[in-house]
DNA sequence: TAAGCTTACGTAAACGTTTACGTAAGCGTG
DNA sequence: CACGCTTACGTAAACGTTTACGTAAGCTTA
């Protein structure tokens, strides 16, 4: 059995107007009745109906959060930043991986209006106009994480993909090399473009710039099979490379292996830089030197940009996080 | 402007019953209404309201999911099955990240009572005696994954830690190897135990146990830092080691790390197995051999149980999931 | 052609809350 | 002591659906 307001109002003689004010501890009772409501709640053990209360408040302490995909670790990573703050404001996170299809991403947009979520986190894919129209029309705070939108004015939080790749590039050249080259994980204007874009200008800011790009592969994506597959690629059309520069660290992990089974050694033969900082950069063997991104960090604040923006009403000014190289053992001065 | 029911009923000109009934086709009306109301329904951009809808029909296609930890692969994959099913289901997940904390687990199973959650699904974690009592009285399905009550009646999905521990011990003896140390991730009853258990009775079945378990170290939990730390003790106290099962690919990495550190070379002076086949295990350098759980296999099971249990009413039957030697690089035949 | 059945609806209650509004009692004040 | 104010409630409508029940029209059948 499932009690509902009115039999605590029954069972405490007042009525359910009483117990409500009570719950949601508004004035308008005495110490009294208060003390004998709560005391046949307890004895019921009587538990509010937040899909009634959500009804008549139009609020319903729900975020959705939507990820091209939910099993890797950025996600992962991500996704404890957010949950831990929505809880900490009472609120839970529906998550949904859309696999980056744009219909499946369309089809959970719409499940989460039908459940009127309070707002939305929108990670590491570009936002479609179809998605932004949509999102217009629900009518919730939209965040975007790990992503942005040169064409709609939207908060975000991320890293400048473009200022840390510079980061890595420069700081390859201030271990002395000269020769080095690049796997990125594709052309989007979110993660692949300005990754590659800032690499080239730190070499072009120390004339290191090879004039056909002969020195960057551009993969399909940002994954470890992508790496492996494309090192040797890479190697072929730029033979005399000291260091090399992956726009992930699954794609660092994959060039690793790659050049490691053709017998060349990291770092004493080629020096390699990451970015991610994901654990297994840590784990990796040697450890990955990497350029960090603080994503726990980022789920926060996006998560709390959120919040405030649902309380308070006002728009959330975007947020650059800083980036870091976490130096570890895959890159070695000249 | 959002709408309603009744906006529809009122612009198409009939009640909110026969609008009802047409969106969730029941029979009761002419084919010309309801292409009239389904004219009416495109040109608003009406989408029914979910709340209310689960207000009445007391369910609300939400499941809820307890994590000890959202942010790591092993949590992600099982979600990720999880997340598949539900969403072809019609439904939602709400994920929880316990933390490992007893607290924190009871706020949630409140906040999921609130919510009136369908189904639940409580992962990796013992369950305590508290949990359960509470789930009981909130009346919703449950189902374990990746663990299991001796206590309580309740389905479960995982694979046969002891079995799977077994296979990975007999699997280094038939590799030739005689002197094969472990390191546990605790004493725990779901993942530690088992797992120590079913090394040891290979071994014996084997007669190759040592008398007083010189060749097992006991860690504190599964993780790469626990493995890197443990590996030294367990060296010393067993130094002629030609093979290490580890408990998890994360413990297999941390040892496997400390190993090379000191000069062990991967696998010719020491083989090692870890144990889950997570993504890192394929990325190492060299690439684990390792028992594989399949995670994403077992959540998408334990979903696909918990909503035939709400459909169907019946209970569903425990699962022991295959698992499987996953052969890569890190064992060698002696 | 009268009786009964089917079809195509409409009416209104119900789901479990919150909250605007009303009100009676008690109190202080001039 | 009459008046107004505050306190402590209760009443009932509202949130947006679903659905049991009622009913009128049309059709079938004997």
């Amino acid at each position: 059995m499932v009690y509902t307001i009115k039999d605590v109002a029954k069972l405490a003689h007042v009525s359910t107007a009483t117990v409500s004010r009570i719950l949601n501890n508004q004035p308008g009772y005495s110490e009294k009745t208060k003390a004998k409501v709560l005391q046949v709640i307890e004895e019921l053990g009587y538990e509010p109906n937040a899909i009634a209360r959500g009804l008549v408040k139009k609020r319903t302490h729900t975020i959705g959060v939507l990820f091209p995909s939910v099993s890797s670790l950025f996600s992962g990573k991500l996704l404890s930043g957010i949950e831990s703050v929505a809880h900490a404001k009472e609120s839970s996170v529906i998550v949904c991986h859309t696999q980056e299809s744009g219909s499946k991403t369309m089809k959970y947009l719409h499940l989460l209006n039908e459940k009127r979520i309070d707002g939305l986190i929108f990670t590491s894919e570009v936002l479609k106009d179809e998605y932004y129209d949509y999102i217009q029309k629900m009518g919730v705070p939209l965040v975007l994480l790990a992503t942005e939108s040169p064409e709609f004015q939207v908060p975000y939080v991320k890293v400048s993909d473009y200022q840390a790749s510079y980061s890595a590039a420069r700081y390859l050249i201030e271990k002395g090399h000269t020769k080095i080259g690049m796997i990125s994980g594709g052309d989007d204007m979110i993660a692949g473009t300005p990754r590659i874009e800032g690499f080239k200008q730190a070499l072009k800011d120390h004339a290191l710039l090879p004039i056909n790009e002969e020195n960057i592969f551009r993969g399909k994506d940002f994954g470890y099979k992508e790496g492996k597959k494309n090192f040797p690629f890479l190697l072929k059309q730029f033979s005399n490379m000291t260091a090399l520069f992956c726009a992930s660290d699954h794609l660092a992990m994959g060039a690793m292996s790659a050049a490691v089974e053709i017998g060349i050694k990291i770092p004493e033969d080629l020096s390699i830089i990451g970015y991610d900082n994901l654990p297994i950069a840590e784990m990796a063997n040697p450890p990955l030197t990497t350029v960090e991104q603080p994503l726990e960090e980022m789920g926060k604040k996006a998560a709390a940009g959120l919040f405030r923006m649902l309380e308070s009403g006002d728009e959330m000014r975007a947020e650059i996080m800083p980036h870091q190289i976490i130096e570890r053992k895959t890159v070695q001065h000249l």
